[in-house]
DNA sequence: CGTAGGTTTGACTGATCTCAAGTTTGGTGG
DNA sequence: CCACCAAACTTGAGATCAGTCAAACCTACG
């Protein structure tokens, strides 16, 4: 977790910068906002299937994760998120949520009202086109999870997801993309690739054994990049950061 | 196609007032767009992965999709669209093309140049949520589609294409749900499912066998809607058409 | 220690894919 | 109006990737 409450509420700032630029007064604008900040266990449900939101959330530290459930139970998670990422921007414009939040490891979130949220974007319209901006990159990513699932075989599927995390983590300022510590389980990403845990399971071992990889409980090593974009049919461009740079 | 071009653009004034409450001033600042209208032939690509438009096109008449590939040559549908919807509008905050567009049957397009369509969503901010909240809600059905890709067989994948594509062909104005014919070829619907065309065929013939639908040729009758909603696990409010009563 | 959640292993099953023909349909030109 | 052609659709048989079921093994934590 960041060192204090107004590093974190820096994290937002800097991210929502790299989307859109930002002026000092914007920046202002953000930090001046009455942010209420919570911890939240892993489990937390902070957006449930069918609310309608009245509080936008923001997670500062530790990960979370979207995900829908089919009526015979089966649960497919649709995107996981890193410290930084904007929770449920989309209630700002949507009354019901359509799907489920979920925290997956011990996180720190900052709760804002919506109505306060919505006077800053409307005074400030740099800050409604970054955030704008980040609902659209949601949705390009939703799409490569789309063509993930659907047209490529476990093994990719899951050195994809594993690629998409590994860069993200970069761009979230967590360290290296070639170490990281993976911080969900198995069946999270069975439920994340449309797989079975068993199956999830069986692929990360073989991904091993290739010498792609190396993991050492929930560690993953990249151990060759090249061949891992290979296996993945990984091409990063997706996640629009050339923005970022 | 649209009697002329000013009902054309009429039907997207409409779309547009479904999504947020436009002013006369708002719908006049619309109509008063520099558009130019173009016909597009079945299998004509509007925008291309890797393109970086510099004009906004609006779909008028006809049928379209998105899609992705894998560099092994997959294809992935990660949405169809039908008249009245906006093709491109992330690439107004996005500069690179992650997928392409392609014209799936005789279609007429509306072109306007991003800048001139940016000038009025600054000038008239109520335009502006109305697009963002329009690219949220593609953003939900790529959710849902990322679930029913993840988590349903077969039979329920195909039969939930069919549930969406009929509910938006009735709130396109273009008719009863019950009653449609598909502008797409098994070939598509493979691709937008996920699975093979051989085997959507025999899907498609299995909820014919059981009663759900009756098919000719590519008009589809969905006979027992209750049973249909059942086998496709389909529940219309990702579609979040509340909004548009 | 004991326990629950997570991971790993093995044997078997089955949904979906692949390959390889046919058949029907819709459009085109004579 | 008919003949032809390409594209789309349909059928069948065999192969395979991933799922299911069942059990054992970790390992973190109380």
């Amino acid at each position: 977790m960041p060192a204090n409450e107004t590093d974190a509420i820096g994290l937002l700032v800097q991210k929502l910068a790299r989307l859109s630029p930002l002026t000092e007064s914007d920046r202002q604008a953000i930090r001046s906002l009455p942010f209420i900040f919570k911890s939240a266990r892993s489990g937390q449900l902070l957006v449930r299937d069918g609310d309608r939101p009245t509080q936008c959330c923001v997670l500062l530290s530790g990960y979370a994760c979207r995900y829908k459930t089919t009526s015979a139970g089966g649960r497919q998670i649709v995107s996981f998120h890193l410290p930084g990422d904007l929770l449920d921007a989309q209630h700002l414009l949507l009354a019901q949520a359509d799907h489920n939040v979920q925290v997956i490891a011990e996180a720190t979130i900052a709760w804002i009202a919506q109505d306060k949220l919505r006077a800053v974007v409307r005074a400030h319209p740099a800050i409604g086109e970054a955030i704008w901006r980040d609902t659209l990159i949601e949705a390009s990513i939703f799409r490569e999870w789309v063509l993930n699932i659907g047209r490529r075989d476990a093994r990719s599927r899951i050195a994809h997801m594993l690629c998409e995390f590994a860069m993200r983590h970069e761009a979230a300022g967590l360290g290296s993309p070639e170490r990281f510590d993976l911080p969900m389980t198995q069946e999270d990403v069975a439920d994340a690739t449309g797989l079975t845990p068993i199956h999830v399971n069986r692929m990360l071992q073989a991904l091993s054994a290739d010498g792609v990889i190396a993991r050492d409980k929930r560690r993953v090593h990249i151990v060759n990049w090249a061949r891992m974009r290979q296996v993945a049919d990984f091409d990063a461009s997706y996640l629009h950061e050339a923005i970022a740079a």
